[in-house]
DNA sequence: CGCATTTGCTCAATCGATGAAGCAAGATTT
DNA sequence: AAATCTTGCTTCATCGATTGAGCAAATGCG
């Protein structure tokens, strides 16, 4: 790995050679608190001028070790690669700019041992706050970081030592079953009771969404077995897999679908595609997600919005004051 | 903002004292060369246990500051919220770490002021290295960089004074256009021009795509007209109007489109609904990028999936040769 | 004019980890 | 027994920026 530095870079020493001044001097007005220090304007003029000349740029690492807050605030994320996730990294890396924060993030494949990593390399980096998105240990990581003093949130997923800030999940499903069950009473012209596809059982946004689920078929009088229930994880693969050993096995079997997320939805359209019927103009799909392009082009689906910007405007509001107090904060979704 | 960290953190000192040895002992224990400096072995497993009772960790800010190199690598993206991007990013974090290098990612919203801002604030961290992915001013970085003696590589689009990786965008764009004229021949019979919308034309892979759009109507024997080019950029909002605008203007139309990425498929699609036809079924539609979504449900889009896994291969490479010379090498994208 | 205050700086310690140099005790050689 | 080598540490300077303390010169005040 041949990153050899070219030369040596450019320090306050330096410029104060430059100067004719102290480096205590340079540091001074190039942080801005030349006033506070009583720094001639003239001085402060000459210095800016020789730093930009030179190029000159702050050694964060120098800096931050002195400084006793690094401004530094670490977001760990399961995926990038959904709309949901993406929109959440990069409406927080703006956010946290506008405010001030350097945002380091870290994304950790739904891995609990490549979180629990991430977070000790976030330690190390001295992150004064650390939110855990969508994590599947939370805790673990709150424990880890509480043992440095590092205060953590916890974003779409909630634990019980930080404050969580997640979807209205079971509001938005028990609306989002209700429109796949119109859809069906549309297309088909009787309510059957629907699927419900993806998500792992234990995971408390899936738990949720499936008292939500219940009570929108319990709304419509509608009988629902458990065993309309598929919650095999999240990848497109498995839930395409469970979909196919499912229509082959004699379980009963619904045109309606409750699907868990885009990445599930993935593994459904996989599914239609390959092994069952030709288009899925012949299903009624809801997908607990949002992604501008299924909505354009999937007729038939219906989409819940996770409130992205809400969600993480609270989590700066319960950050700039201060209250790291374990509660749940709810936040309804949209649907279109 | 009320970050205050709760207790001081545990130092090699701390350690030191518990251990009763001294401060250079644990630093030389805990960094892994022990032997090298004939710490005994009863010492070493005395300070690890101790550190980690004491949940020790290390403070990468004092550890950088001493040593010559960060193991930091940069990397400036344009979005996150695309499947193209976001692909690039979880892939590049991974491969990243695996590699012994700790992934710094930075959006910067196609903002050539955020871009410069972007890689100024990674120089501060002491970055051995900065990838400039989509940049709108590539070579600005570069120069940027290279004052501070920091090398970088640019993805996705080229500059003149780093090494490039781009997609073949000649090659994929000529089979695309191909492919739509084919479908344009099968849907409605004949093989009008087609048009090509989105992306600048200023920038290096519109304009390549462009030519590879030229070339395969050339390979048809098809007369192609400057005015079937809307190159609008990427931006749903400005496809859409361009679109709106084009269809109402009197200038040529065609049912053919070979569109610049997914980002502008979206304001495509918005126009279909709002203000076109029915259905995007009376399109024949190509996109120079991929989405699973789409791919599984647009029957009549065409997708160009450019090849991520290469391209960042092929980065790591230069990487580990230490190779920067200013040289473009184009990675053949993949057509389903 | 003499004393107090303000202005405009510099000095030096400090943050935590690192590693070259050095040193004492024990082992080995001559 | 003296000389040399090895082992297993410790000491201390250093990385670059920050900041409390201090100091000389300039200014204000009675």
């Amino acid at each position: 790995m041949k990153l050899d530095r070219q030369q040596k870079r450019t320090t306050i020493y330096d410029l104060a050679e430059l100067a004719g001044t102290s480096a205590s001097a340079v540091s001074a007005v190039l942080n801005g608190n030349w006033k506070k220090r009583r720094i001639s304007k003239q001085l402060a003029e000459k210095i800016t001028r020789i730093a930009e000349e030179q190029g000159y740029a702050l050694n964060m690492q120098a800096s931050l070790l002195r400084r006793e807050k690094s401004h530094i605030i670490g977001m760990i994320v399961p995926k990038y690669d959904n709309r949901y996730f993406g929109s959440i990294v990069e409406l927080f890396e703006t956010m946290a700019r506008d405010k001030g924060f350097f945002p380091l993030i870290t994304c950790t494949r739904r891995d609990p041992a490549l979180e629990i990593e991430a977070a000790r390399a976030m330690l190390s980096y001295q992150v004064d706050c650390v939110i855990a998105t969508g994590a599947t240990d939370p805790d673990r990581v709150t424990e880890l970081c509480a043992a440095a003093g590092v205060r953590t949130i916890n974003l779409d997923l909630p634990g019980k030592l930080a404050p969580s800030i997640i979807s209205d999940n079971f509001a938005g499903a028990r609306e989002l079953t209700r429109r796949i069950l119109v859809s069906c009473q549309h297309r088909f012209g009787s309510m059957e009771p629907l699927m419900f596809v993806g998500g792992r059982g234990g995971d408390h946004n899936t738990m949720e969404r499936l008292r939500g689920f219940r009570q929108a078929h319990a709304d419509h009088g509608i009988d629902l077995d458990d065993d309309r229930v598929i919650a095999c994880g999240y990848a497109p693969e498995k839930a395409q897999s469970a979909l196919m050993e499912r229509a082959t096995s004699g379980l009963p079997f619904s045109k309606g679908m409750f699907v868990n997320s885009t990445i599930t939805l993935e593994g459904v359209l996989r599914w239609v595609r390959l092994a069952g019927p030709v288009s899925e103009q012949e299903f009624a799909l809801g997908c607990f997600d949002y992604d501008p392009l299924v909505a354009l082009l999937g007729d038939n689906i219906e989409m819940v919005r996770q409130d992205v910007p809400a969600m993480l405007a609270r989590m700066f509001e319960l950050i700039e004051h201060g209250n790291f107090e374990p509660n749940v904060s709810e936040i309804p979704p949209v649907l279109r």
